[in-house]
DNA sequence: TTATTGTACAACTAAGTAGTTGAGTACAGG
DNA sequence: CCTGTACTCAACTACTTAGTTGTACAATAA
């Protein structure tokens, strides 16, 4: 709701990678530009230009122009998408914490499973 | 520190697949079998198990064992770590907030810029 | 024992991705 | 204009991954 169009794909596949949340982390102090961010790193310019594409397109990282520079900057709404996905997927769970409650504990037989029919084979 | 050894790469990864979150999402609700699990799906079951094991090797999921059914479950810590990793990651944000803020809201103005000196044309 | 069920393993294909080099675009300043 | 700087685009390589089919295995049922 918050994010009409939060591609989750996206988004959690660009933070799959080191360097692009080492990326992203570096934007977390502000922006900068492509040579800035490729610094610590042992990358060509064109390696940490395609990682930033790959953010824009998640929709983590946003674009501007100055001059030769395309300065990158953080992009709030889809961080904090991936965030709302995975509390409420963590809340989600724990409504059915009844059950889960138990599996995750110690003891391995579930009362009564839910949608489908697990037989445990008597 | 929570979860020592949370391998990050693969657990974003993991979730970066629509047929795995959904397979996730499921079993949110109890445990389920490979063949529970890839009902939904127009996939084969070596298909399913294949993204159980990306699943598992990320640290989400556990696999028991019931006879020759070997069903599988949420594993709590990474799921958390990954959360956490977001929340972390945003309170950091939050930290330098006083440039960000400016850049997050509507304002495309940011007052100084940290680390590197970035000049917004005009 | 044999048959059946649930799952895993192996080999393969098609597609995607991270990295490279090389060329090209866009702007600033002489 | 020409030169240097900052970056992108295009083409290619090496690797990974999602999917397939076919086979094999492990545990129960008959």
């Amino acid at each position: 709701m918050t994010t009409a169009t939060l591609d989750l794909d996206a988004a959690f596949g660009a933070l799959s990678d080191p360097t692009r949340r080492a990326m992203v982390v570096r934007l977390a102090h502000g922006p900068a530009t492509v040579g800035e961010l490729a610094e610590p790193f042992d990358l060509t310019l064109q390696a940490v230009s395609k990682h930033l594409a790959v953010l824009t397109r998640a929709g983590l990282v946003e674009r501007d122009r100055d001059a030769q520079r395309r300065p990158a900057r953080l992009c709030g709404p889809a961080l904090a998408g991936l965030t709302e996905w995975l509390l409420d997927f963590r809340a989600h769970v724990a409504e059915g914490y009844e059950r889960l409650d138990a599996l995750l504990a110690d003891d391995p037989r579930p009362p009564s499973p839910p949608t489908s029919q697990i037989r445990r084979s008597r």
